[in-house]
DNA sequence: CAGTATCCTTTATGATACTG
DNA sequence: CAGTATCATAAAGGATACTG
């Protein structure tokens, strides 16, 4: 926990004094990077299946290129984020768990995820009105 | 509430049921668009503020282009995340706040916000030690 | 002021072929 | 199996000029 944290973001507080901008730039960076869209789906699968072999997690992710789980998976991997394994064997056996760093983003994650299930039917209806709106 | 919610995300649960494959896809969908950089940039901001003006707005945004802003918060409108509200006047007077939904997702994103200020030193030092391993 | 329209560059992503 | 390397393309984004 760090001194800053407690500011972040509150309900109609309409405060002005701004956060410390280079704290603000990082945050902003590494959700930039952490809110990905491979990020996030190799982030769920993991969550809930434990330890993964490559091929397999990209069969879970579900319409991954190759290039990208591996992009993916290094940033991970970088960010401290999760841990990849090399067996040292013939075929190659690579297996990729999340770190406790890894599993706290899940759980972070996890009320965007509530929101976005729980809301999806509004905004659908959302943009279907705006649409009609601009069409008519 | 939906009934798939429940399900979410939790910690190692490893159960292999899969959700509903098409509310996956389109909560990945979802997730995708809000938690876009200036999407989430707009959100914080007008949390942060209340109601703003277009260019007040995207001042305090900081670094955005006035081709993205426009384009962000017309999509932030028609998620319904937003209302932008047009002043008959001249010149011109445009004004956007949050909606009820939007404060949710706000708030939601709120865990991310601060798990990534709360982490970002750890962050660092992974990829500093992660980059130093690749080069020695 | 609050946009729109256009052009142009950068970045992201996909498909394919190859390797330890 | 688990990648890497390369090429090609699409999508994102910025700069600039113009308008009600």
């Amino acid at each position: 926990m760090t001194a800053t944290q407690a500011r972040s973001v509150t309900h109609p507080a309409y405060d002005d004094q701004p956060v410390d901008p280079k704290v603000e730039a990082l945050v902003t960076e590494v959700i930039g990077r952490v809110a990905d869209k491979w990020t996030m789906i190799v982030l769920e699968v993991l969550t809930e299946h434990g330890e993964l072999r490559f091929t397999r997690l990209g069969q879970l992710a579900g319409g991954i290129s190759q290039k990208m789980l591996t992009q993916t998976v290094r940033q991970m991997e970088r960010d401290g984020l999760l841990i990849r394994t090399v067996h040292p064997v013939v075929p190659p056996r690579v297996e990729y768990k999340l770190t406790d760093l890894g599993f706290s983003l899940a759980e972070a994650f996890c009320g965007v995820w509530v929101w976005a299930e729980a809301n999806l039917e509004r905004i659908e209806a959302s943009r279907h009105a705006f649409d009609a709106a601009k069409a008519g």
